[in-house]
DNA sequence: GCGACAG
DNA sequence: ATCTTGTCGC
């Protein structure tokens, strides 16, 4: 599965890199999202086993209501060890399994981690969108690299992330007395989108409900929506 | 060379 | 990410 998933990768550090640079000239901005989501997803990892056992967690809310539909953890050996810069690597193969077992496609994906706002413009949510073809958007509770003023304190403020002189997200003020979220569009999504998505998704807490939600059950936490029972989709 | 460094 | 209770501040 994970050769499928990082075709052409040769297993290095440096391959990874250099896999990076290539997948990320295959980065669309244009906005792909349709114009009301009938679904909407949201995708984050955990781990046990000291790390050895890589447990990823999807939610698929419904696109207006934000309701909970449907929900997966799954689990996969740990591969790589976490390297700045390439959390893909080590998360995505666990992200894209818990995507074959959600019960539908949705229309667009909120991915726990940096969109564009990448040294090579490939965070893993930038990432998950060229490997799966869907809109995707990336928020991160930490910056990557890039640099910023601090937004005012007001909720929905917000300011540009910059990194060697172009603008890859957003910081944005999610809540009072909250650390600003790192925001950047990952797949699909044109910059001004991936903010307007992220306030669009806030319901009170410092997350948007997708990533928050996701966020619960990949770290055991919170009350563990009922596990309908899982098949892959294709 | 030194510091920074998603999860 | 994960190990972990109470505690300070709003």
């Amino acid at each position: 599965m994970t050769r499928h998933v990082f075709a052409g990768w040769d297993g290095s550090i440096a391959g990874a890199r250099a896999l990076q640079e290539r997948l990320a000239a295959r980065v669309v901005l244009e906005d792909r999202v349709p114009a009301a989501p009938r679904t909407i997803a949201g995708f984050d990892v955990g781990f046990e086993d000291e790390g050895h056992t890589t447990r990823a967690a999807a939610v698929l809310l419904e696109g207006t209501s934000l309701q909970l539909i449907a929900s997966t953890v799954q689990r996969v050996p740990t591969s790589m060890p976490y390297v700045p810069g390439l959390l893909s690597f080590r998360e995505l193969p666990a992200l894209v399994q818990a995507l074959e077992f959600l019960p539908q496609v949705p229309d667009l994906v909120v991915v726990d981690g940096q969109g564009i706002a990448h040294p090579r413009r490939l965070g893993i949510a930038a990432h998950f969108g060229v490997v799966t073809g869907l809109p995707t958007l990336g928020v991160a509770k930490q910056v990557l690299c890039g640099r910023f003023e601090a937004p005012g304190p007001q909720p929905g403020e917000h300011t540009p992330l910059i990194h060697r002189g172009e603008q890859i997200g957003w910081a944005l003020r999610s809540k009072l007395r909250c650390n600003p979220l790192i925001v950047s569009p990952g797949f699909g999504m044109t910059m001004d989108g991936a903010l307007a998505w992220t306030r669009a998704l806030l319901r009170g807490y410092r997350l948007p409900e997708p990533t928050r939600l996701a966020d619960r059950l990949a770290s055991r936490r919170g009350p563990m929506p009922d596990d309908t029972p899982q098949l892959p989709l294709a």
